[in-house]
RNA sequence: GUCCCGUUCGUUCAGUGGUUAGGACUCAGGAUUUUCAUUCCUGCAACAGGGGUUCGAGUCCCCUACGGGAUACCA
């Protein structure tokens, strides 16, 4: 079988870490098929339309490195990929079922369906059309329909049991009866998902609808439409939620849902790949960091968890710094400048600040903050600082350190090694007694970079004014 | 209300009838380091509850509880 997944997302304007992770999904199982990863847009609501959310959703798709071999601006000759623009397929396919009677025009007006909805709660059953326009003559409801606004309904066996297999779920039962009369086409002419979905999936051959949980209850009628056109159904794999702290739906309103977000956070698409991958599946092995490649190997639809899985910020953060401290030399300087938004920096010595702080980033937005003791100037030494000024040895430190480097030509990060050493040997100060009063003296502060850095960095005869400056 | 799905350390993922229930994140302690960070080592910590089936159940079945989802002319 020749493997199509699909990711089908409405254009909302950003994408969601859970539309991202079914991406993800549905991505790497069709690479590891050899199949076809498609990408189809889902606009048939018109209400919902957004200003540029298209572009938007493509180009975080491209920032993330999903692929897609068909799709938006990559037609193979079954698109459009636009649902808004097929319409004439849904209008042709909607019209066989209501010459099979499969389908029927309901002239209900909503507000008969929300007084019928509030009594069928009223009396504990399900809630549901009741099929009133079920059993008008077509040719009636032909006439109506050229004064009258309508719908179109799947008429759905009123008994029986619906059984289907889901791949993550496994054998799933539902009864007909509990199934809705869907609406197939809207008063406006679209048609709703349920409809768009099937008939572009069969069009697409897609072979494997892999989604969310949310879509788990409709699949009975999503079968039925299957049965009525006569097509072969795709297999499903329903894949669990993601869900916040408190195990709701992850939502806005307990932190960023956005890809964007997370992009724009400074975290890397590597690791928000790797850390959503592993949200609902996981190959076992004692390692949780893995590439693309690596993922695509090791993936198997037959493993997906069941339960949603809460999105544990601290574990992507330490992923990220994972990804961070591992990354191509080239490719970090590269990246990291991108986030020095304002600050002032040195150009010639900006890499040695950069590489300085590689190994302590959580996420690149970190950066400015944390190269702020090269570029800035030294802070005000607080109580413990003042303490590592105040050792019996340490004018006598300063000021063998003034001399030594006066009388360097160039001040490199060997050279200050050497220096310390040789102090060392000579004075007879060590560890923190020597280390820490330069490092104060230079930065004002306890902690930071390693010091070889930030001396290389500061230069020669900064390093004497700033250490001159407690001398005196 | 009705229906569907789910439930292993705080979090995440392993474990598909016989295990001292494992890894990762977090947290705690230790080692290395001029500090912080990194790295390494050690530790804390879980099978929701109750019934079955079985010689034996985290693993199979049922019930309860709890959580989530669906119930739209949204997807």
């Amino acid at each position: 079988m020749n493997v199509v997944t699909r990711f089908a997302p409405s254009p909302t304007g950003y994408v969601h870490v859970g539309s991202q992770r079914t991406a993800l999904y549905n991505y790497i199982f069709a690479r590891q098929q050899k199949g076809k990863f498609i990408l189809r847009i889902e606009d048939t609501d018109q209400n919902r339309y957004v200003e540029g959310a298209v572009e938007n959703l493509l180009s975080s798709l491209e920032q993330l490195g999903i692929e897609f071999d068909a799709g938006p601006g990559k037609e193979d000759g079954k698109g459009p990929y636009f649902q808004s623009e097929r319409n004439e397929i849904y209008s042709r396919e909607v019209k066989k079922l209501m010459d099979d009677g499969k389908a029927y025009r309901c002239f209900c007006s909503e507000k008969r369906l929300d007084t019928l909805r509030k009594e069928q709660m009223e009396e504990q059953i399900p809630t549901g059309y009741d099929g009133k326009c079920r059993s008008i003559k077509r040719e009636v409801s032909d006439e109506r329909a050229k004064t009258e606004k309508f719908v179109i309904r799947l008429k759905t066996p009123r008994e029986g049991i619906c059984e289907f297999e889901d791949i993550v779920r496994g054998e799933v039962k539902i009864a007909w009866f509990q199934i809705d009369d869907q609406v197939l086409v809207k008063s406006d002419g679209f048609p709703t998902y349920h409809l768009a979905n099937v008939v572009d999936d069969h069009y697409m051959e897609v072979t494997h609808v892999i989604r969310g949980e949310e879509w788990l209850p409709s699949v009975p009628k999503h079968l039925f439409l299957y049965e009525c056109f006569g097509w072969d159904a795709p297999q499903m794999a329903h894949l669990p939620l993601l869900l916040n702290p408190d195990r709701s739906k992850l939502s806005k309103r307990q932190g960023d849902v956005a890809v964007e977000d997370y992009l724009k956070k400074g975290y890397t698409p590597e690791a928000l790949n790797n850390f959503l991958a592993l949200m609902g599946w996981n190959p076992g092995g004692k390692s949780e960091i893995y590439t693309m490649d690596e993922l695509i190997k090791a993936f198997d639809i037959n493993k997906i968890t069941k339960a949603g899985a809460v999105f544990d910020v601290q574990k992507l953060d330490w992923m990220n710094g994972q990804y961070i401290k591992n990354m191509e030399v080239e490719r970090y300087l590269n990246e990291a400048r991108k986030w020095l938004g304002d600050l002032e920096v040195n150009e010639d010595k900006l890499d040695t600040a950069l590489m300085a702080v590689k190994t302590s980033l959580t996420t690149f937005k970190e950066i400015p903050s944390k190269i702020a003791v090269f570029t800035g100037d030294p802070v005000e030494p607080d109580l413990e600082g003042t303490e590592m000024l105040e050792f019996e040895s340490t004018k006598e430190v300063f000021e063998a350190y003034v001399e030594k480097i006066t009388a360097l030509d160039e001040l490199k990060s060997d050279d200050f090694k050497n220096i310390m050493k040789e102090i060392q040997t000579e004075m007879g100060v060590k560890g923190k007694y020597l280390w820490m009063p330069i490092r104060v003296g230079l930065t004002g502060a306890v902690h930071g970079p390693e010091l070889g850095y930030i001396v290389e960095y500061l230069g020669k005869e900064e390093n004497i004014k700033r250490i001159n400056h407690w001398i005196n």
